[in-house]
DNA sequence: TTGTGGTGT
């Protein structure tokens, strides 16, 4: 076997330029330091010493649980240990799995550099769109956990693993859950494949039970890593506060007051929340007692620019402090080193699927131990530090032990696909990390893709249309309007509509909804609108983004549109993603030369079941269950009257209120015409 | 009158 360690020949110019994976970052990136280089650096981490121990459990268990804080070296470290002891001889390989993109890159960024090889070559990831790896050489391969789960398709044994590492088990994702699930099942017939779990929190148990069951004893054991963090004093609030924004900026001014330097991080549920804290603690500043250190203060949730992230990575200036005030983002997604205080609501905001109305709520809820847990770490990752929640403690004894899993709070359409793609018959008795999907929403799910026509009276995979919505990586929904594009002679405009629904929204959110940024965002964002609804709209933002005349691909002109240009330019990759499916189902692709019509009748052919009517008010009313249902702001058809009363929508997220999201105008009789099977016993569409 | 966080041969 080729040895491919050559310690301090790392390739200078991989720093990570991003704090995203606590162990991709706790080291700025790779140096030749005048102690042994790379190689000394490795040796010296905590996980070093039990590297015999790691791999003689590996070696004696076929799963092996590895409890880890974030920053112990497990991700990078384990699959370097099992190559050098041989477990990537041959053809074998090694895989490790990821949550998020932006993790498989890093950490295999990471461990390329340590390795002394180039990325791609013997250390690989594999993500959507980008596949930096060789298919026979690459030994070590860092992916989504979604891509081994679409691998899963092409090859059910994951044949040529001779190890699966799946990081990061604790967050309990859809794809995650799903492919240990698979992996349960893979095991019974390939008793030599190694599954190792790996864990931030005390949940280890749950797995081991998992993969214990049913099997001889000795099937799984856990280990505990030493971890490399600081500890961190945690404090609890003596009474529950009636407003947890208001105790946030309490607590962080009295950190700011009373605590020696070190920057302060706030977890609150959304935008809103953290505007009013900032806003609250500015105004406080104004009167900040003379000779005190100014706050240095940032904002951090999804919807800011990747610049505007970025500007939470900069050292405050010398005599400051910093005060990031932030979503859930911060608790796994988004590292940020210097933390010595955590500031703790106790509450995050989750999205809930209601498998009875079909619709999402946003909801605030208690957050978990283990959420509580991973929150408080972050105040310990260079110092010690200290952890303020703001509930009591008897409140964090009632908190679930962990999240729920997403499989149990989501629509499962598109996993029941996939599944049934795979060969699994009978959902109900899948193997599923427990929790299980509640049953409701595994009946949702195959009632809704019956009524797509994805599947047969028997619950069986229909064929082609089935099948091939099973392949698309798109929701069952946009698939079916996909494969209908060629009865509708509109596959052209259908897949950009597609591409652009897959993205987050292309129009930049402005920092504050009256500021003159926000103006200039609705005046931009009018240039583009079709009187037809989002989907058009979506439509037309697309093709002036590729015009070689108008948008040009480029960042500068989504800028002086107040566009995303990250959204569209992935928009483009999907596209064309999308493209290779239907030729290669041999579909033909035309265009619908400027008929609107077709264009909204073959979206209606998919989105039949969410179709609502505009009431005398200016609400709607939805036709499955008469639900009021409003108009979201975002839409282009916010505060408009169209030209007729009846709309399909992508999806509703209540909040406040039922807002529906992505609407297209379309006409009454299309509904019984394009869906006679979910119409016709309805004689009359509209409400009471 | 509004957007927790992820992901896809």
């Amino acid at each position: 076997m080729a040895q491919f360690w050559k310690p301090g020949t790392a390739r200078p110019g991989s720093t990570l330029d991003r704090a995203t994976e606590s162990e991709a970052v706790i080291q700025a990136g790779p140096s030749r330091d005048q102690s042994g280089g790379i190689q000394g650096q490795r040796s010296r981490l905590p996980i070093a010493k039990q590297r015999d121990a790691i791999l003689h459990m590996v070696e004696e268990y076929p799963v092996v649980v590895v409890v880890g804080q974030t920053g112990c070296g497990k991700t990078t470290q384990i699959p370097q240990y099992l190559f050098e002891s041989g477990w990537a001889s041959g053809a074998r390989q090694i895989a490790v799995t990821q949550p998020r993109r932006i993790s498989a890159v890093s950490v295999a960024s990471r461990v390329a550099a340590e390795a002394g090889c180039v990325l791609g070559d013997e250390v690989g990831y594999t993500i959507r769109f980008e596949d930096l790896s060789h298919p026979t050489r690459t030994r070590i391969r860092y992916c989504t956990d979604g891509m081994l789960f679409r691998e899963c398709m092409r090859d059910p044994l994951l044949s040529r693993y001779s190890v699966v590492m799946v990081d990061e088990a604790h967050e309990r994702g859809a794809y995650t859950d799903m492919l240990l699930g698979l992996l349960k099942k893979i095991r019974k017939k390939r008793p030599e494949l190694r599954i190792i779990i790996s864990s931030a929190t005390i949940d280890a148990q749950a797995f081991v039970s998992f993969f214990a069951a049913d099997s001889p004893e000795g099937e799984a054991a856990i280990i505990s890593l030493e971890g490399r963090a600081f500890p961190v004093e945690v404090a609890y609030a003596a009474n529950a506060p009636s407003d947890y924004v208001e105790a946030a900026v309490d607590a962080i001014w009295s950190v700011h007051l009373r605590e020696p330097q070190g920057d302060i991080l706030a977890f609150l549920t959304g935008r809103e929340e953290i505007d009013r804290c900032l806003q609250a603690l500015a105004d406080r500043q104004i009167n900040m007692p003379t000779g005190s250190l100014p706050l240095l203060l940032q904002p951090l949730h999804a919807g800011l620019t990747p610049e505007e992230q970025s500007a939470i990575f900069e050292p405050a200036p010398r005599g400051h402090r910093k005060c990031v005030v932030a979503t859930n983002i911060a608790e796994a997604s988004v590292t940020i080193d210097g933390i010595r205080y955590v500031i703790d609501c106790g509450f995050v905001k989750v999205r809930l699927f209601n498998p009875s109305t079909g619709m999402d709520i946003l909801a605030v809820v208690p957050t978990s131990k283990a959420s509580s847990t991973q929150r408080a770490g972050r105040a310990g990752r260079t110092a010690p530090g200290k952890c303020f929640r703001l509930y009591t403690e008897a409140a964090f004894q009632r908190l679930p032990a962990t999240t729920p899993p997403e499989l149990s709070r989501s629509d499962m359409s598109m996993q029941v696909l996939q599944l049934k793609a795979l060969g699994i018959d009978n959902l109900a008795k899948f193997d599923y990390l427990p929790p299980a999907p509640p049953s409701d929403l595994l009946a949702q799910a195959l009632e809704f893709l019956a009524s797509l026509g994805a599947l047969d009276d028997y619950g069986r995979l229909t064929k082609p249309l089935g099948e091939q919505m099973a392949e698309m990586p798109v929701d069952p929904m946009m698939a079916k309007i996909l494969l209908e594009s060629v009865t509708f002679k509109c596959g052209h405009e259908i897949l950009s509509i597609a591409a652009m629904t897959s993205v987050s929204t292309p129009f930049l959110i402005p920092d504050e909804g009256k500021s003159k940024a926000g103006a200039e965002g609705e005046l931009e964002r009018r240039k583009f609108t079709a009187e037809e609804g989002d989907h058009l709209t979506l439509l037309n933002v697309y093709n002036a983004f590729i015009n070689p005349r108008v948008g040009r691909q480029s960042a500068r002109w989504c800028a002086q549109h107040r566009l995303n240009f990250r959204a569209l330019s992935r928009a483009i990759s999907i596209r064309g993603q999308l493209e290779k499916y239907m030729r290669r189902f041999s579909l033909p692709i035309v265009s619908c030369e400027g008929d609107a019509v077709r264009l909204r009748k073959c979206l209606t052919s998919g989105y039949f079941k969410n179709a609502a009517k505009m009431s005398f008010d200016g609400s709607y009313r939805s036709v499955r269950e008469n639900a009021e249902l409003y108009v979201h702001p975002s839409s282009v058809l916010f505060n408009r009257s169209p030209s007729t009363k009846w709309v399909i929508f992508h999806e509703v997220v209540e909040t406040q209120k039922r807002f529906m999201r992505d609407l297209t105008v379309i006409e009454e009789e299309w509904l019984p015409e394009l869906a006679p099977h979910f119409y016709e016993r309805r004689t009359k569409l509209s409400g009471p």
